[in-house]
DNA sequence: ATATGACGGTGACACCGGTCACTGCTCCGC
DNA sequence: GCGGAGCAGTGACCGGTGTCACCGTCATAT
């Protein structure tokens, strides 16, 4: 996604401004871009790529939702907004590319245009609407429909159908233990919904 | 809470059209403010009581949150804002009174004051990490303590020590069955942190 | 007084998922 | 080649919790 596009709802003022106080950044994959306790300084837009945000508890963690091209990472704006540490961790997933915004400048741009609010007003009802979504999954439903999805959602968003992805990790994502996902890999193998490489797994 | 003190944080100007256009509504405990899939004219600012939050997936449900005196139930806004039916359900638990603002109003005024608007991230903030503290609780914390949790908060938000709460309605926010409230509560009876008498249930 | 309905208590049971212990495999670096 | 690291597969086990069946108690309505 181009920058132009991504500020595209906004007025051509205002997108001015933000390309004249913004910078673009490209981030190798892999990179911890906000850790739990954190305080922040920069609000990120991405524009490429991919940023999963997780939760961690006790050395357990949680993958909550992921953050997909034009969107941005509004817990990093909460905790600029009321100094507050953030509550969780985010880190690129694949190579990404976002714009940064300086905390300083989005609460002015704020107060001068408030379409500017509105395009935050609407990543906080997405992010709502994922945690409710995880809840739901986490509360009521098994891992079989757990993983299942989990696979299905990763596939749409990287765009790649045999993913490259350990056991290991999808035990973290989903806050459970690795011989689960053995397990009910098998299962879901065994029902015909996905298929097992070495190092990689197809979804039917 | 009156509610000049509710709005004090906001510019004087903006209260008094505030005052004008809304109106303060008295609601008996148990009523209905909005269902799932509901679309939304109205957004409550509580003043006095309590609003509790659930959502609801394959009649099972579950509580997410408290509506407490001076916060809003911002899902209306949400809804409000990009037309979408709610997926939470809310009611008073309490009798409460509550501000109610027109919401073809509330984003004019978003518009021409910008203080408005942090009024509602501070909301979206607050319930985002109340759905944080839910997840965390649902997925990583056992019955025992999930209950005692509950119990804990309800005192807290209600004022009252001995709640008057059936099994049944325990079960019902904590998304799991009426055995499963008896089993445990006989556990913490045991490990002498609550009390039950007839009708109601005290935590020491 | 009796019937009805809501509530709480309880034992038996099954299932899911977390844990442990161990095996075998592959890919590296030395 | 050898050893170590990381990964997947597996069987055994167990604890938490959802479910079923059933009973006793209490309050209320008829």
């Amino acid at each position: 996604m181009e920058l132009t596009h991504a500020l595209s709802s906004l007025p051509v003022e205002l997108a001015e401004e933000i390309k004249e106080y913004a910078s673009v950044k490209k981030i190798p994959a892999g990179t911890g871009i906000l850790r739990a306790g954190q305080y922040v300084k920069v609000i990120p837009l991405v524009l490429e790529g991919l940023i999963k945000v997780v939760t961690v508890y006790e050395d357990k963690e949680l993958l909550l939702y992921y953050i997909a091209p034009g969107e941005s990472c509004i817990m990093t704006f909460m905790a600029g907004l009321q100094n507050e540490p953030s509550k969780i961790s985010a880190m690129t997933e694949e190579e990404t590319t976002a714009l940064l915004l300086p905390t300083t400048r989005v609460y002015e741009w704020g107060n001068r245009y408030p379409a500017f609010n509105t395009l935050f007003f609407i990543q906080y009802n997405a992010r709502y609407s994922d945690l409710l979504e995880t809840i739901h999954q986490v509360l009521f439903e098994n891992m079989d429909k757990r993983l299942f999805e989990y696979l299905k959602k990763k596939t749409h968003l990287t765009g790649r159908n045999p993913i490259k992805i350990s056991h290991r990790q999808i035990a973290n994502d989903l806050g459970t233990a690795r011989e689960v996902i053995s397990r009910v890999m098998k299962k879901l193998e065994h029902e015909g919904k996905v298929r097992q490489y070495t190092n990689s797994i197809e979804i039917i």
